[in-house]
DNA sequence: GATTGTTTATACCGATTGATATAGACTATA
DNA sequence: TATAGTCTATATCAATCGGTATAAACAATC
């Protein structure tokens, strides 16, 4: 054996995560790619394939190191309610955290690119399917608690708390201030009170 | 005089604005603008400017057609429950009953390209801040005529009306089905019952 | 029938796109 | 030190992008 890869490709996926999260799949070109991880052009060719195959390792590192991840975390809180409300409060602190506003990357693509790529579209489809099975299983555990009023639906709530952390992210992106986007969590807050 | 304009230049802007409407506008090419108009290269340049012109153009003949007369007509209903009632119910039908599953004109571009464009952003802005008002208007009247319940505040209650219906544009772009669609309509009607 | 302005049909421009190929620098093993 | 494998640097490819230019076809006025 000559010799051990020596850059980090799992940053350099980071990087590439980065930038196709910034401008989208079209506007990032492979120039950008390349400035954006800092490998070189026949390394990123060798490594991830060509730019739909690493759009696609991007989009799924982010839905595992970001939506996945903090399911996960908030599930751990064990308390149904809290878990929604800190949920709602986290979306708001972290979009008006990004001075870029990127928003979410996942729901960015599935304006963008769900429609013409099938497996581009089924990592986006799980992912929403998987939030909105969450706030359904959360309501359920917290209505079972008593912590949630009995009176609602897990099933319809739980699409519409899904609906609203979509706005949220989509109207984040330039649209509305932070007190709009909190005026919107509170009421998400309101919904399950 | 020699002749007079032959091609409908209202109709050939109308067949951009499909174009913009189901490409975005960087994937619509000058190309599929060509054809979609059925109007000559040349005749395009010299009757609309340029591709971003057209755009603007487009932008602003869906806002006008879509979504200024829908308001107008709603607010010429002068029954504010039932126009913001009627309003969401439009909105799951005409979302479903598109086959190619758009969305709206104008959420899609704000997702796409208002934070590049700034003439076009404004356009976006605006369309959004008019949208609100309605429903802000809306419930304040209703509530002056006790046909709307009186405990929720019109100014947050049409912030989360208009984060519904941004939510119902997007995921009705192949997220949801007309089932789900339909969930989140009931439940913001739900609100302000 | 000549003139005038609008349309269409092409050819073309420079720039950029994603992608491939090649050559050389580099380093760890043998 | 020779070899093998990985990196970088660069040249190049065909295709496409938005936009311009040119010339012919066309119809209404004079």
């Amino acid at each position: 054996m000559p010799w051990e890869k020596s850059f980090d490709e799992e940053a350099a996926l980071e990087n590439a995560m980065k930038v196709f999260w910034e401008k989208g799949f079209e506007p990032a070109s492979i120039a950008d790619l390349i400035e954006g991880t800092g490998i070189n052009r026949g390394s990123l060719y060798n490594a991830f394939g060509g730019k739909q195959a690493l759009f696609v390792k991007s989009l799924l590192k982010y839905d595992r190191d970001t939506r996945q991840a903090k399911l996960a975390q908030l599930e751990a809180m064990d308390n149904p309610r809290l878990a929604i409300t800190h949920f709602f409060d986290g979306i708001v602190a972290e979009t008006v955290a990004d001075s870029e506003r990127k928003g979410c990357f996942l729901i960015n693509t599935s304006l963008e690119l769900s429609s013409h790529d099938s497996e581009v579209n089924e990592i986006v489809l799980k992912a929403m399917r998987e939030i909105e099975a969450f706030f359904r299983r959360s309501l359920e555990v917290g209505q079972a608690r008593s912590d949630i009023r009995k009176d609602i639906e897990p099933q319809a709530v739980a699409k519409t708390l899904l609906a609203l952390l979509v706005a949220i992210r989509v109207l984040g992106r330039g649209v509305y201030s932070e007190a709009a986007l909190q005026t919107i969590a509170d009421q998400a807050k309101r919904l399950i009170q």
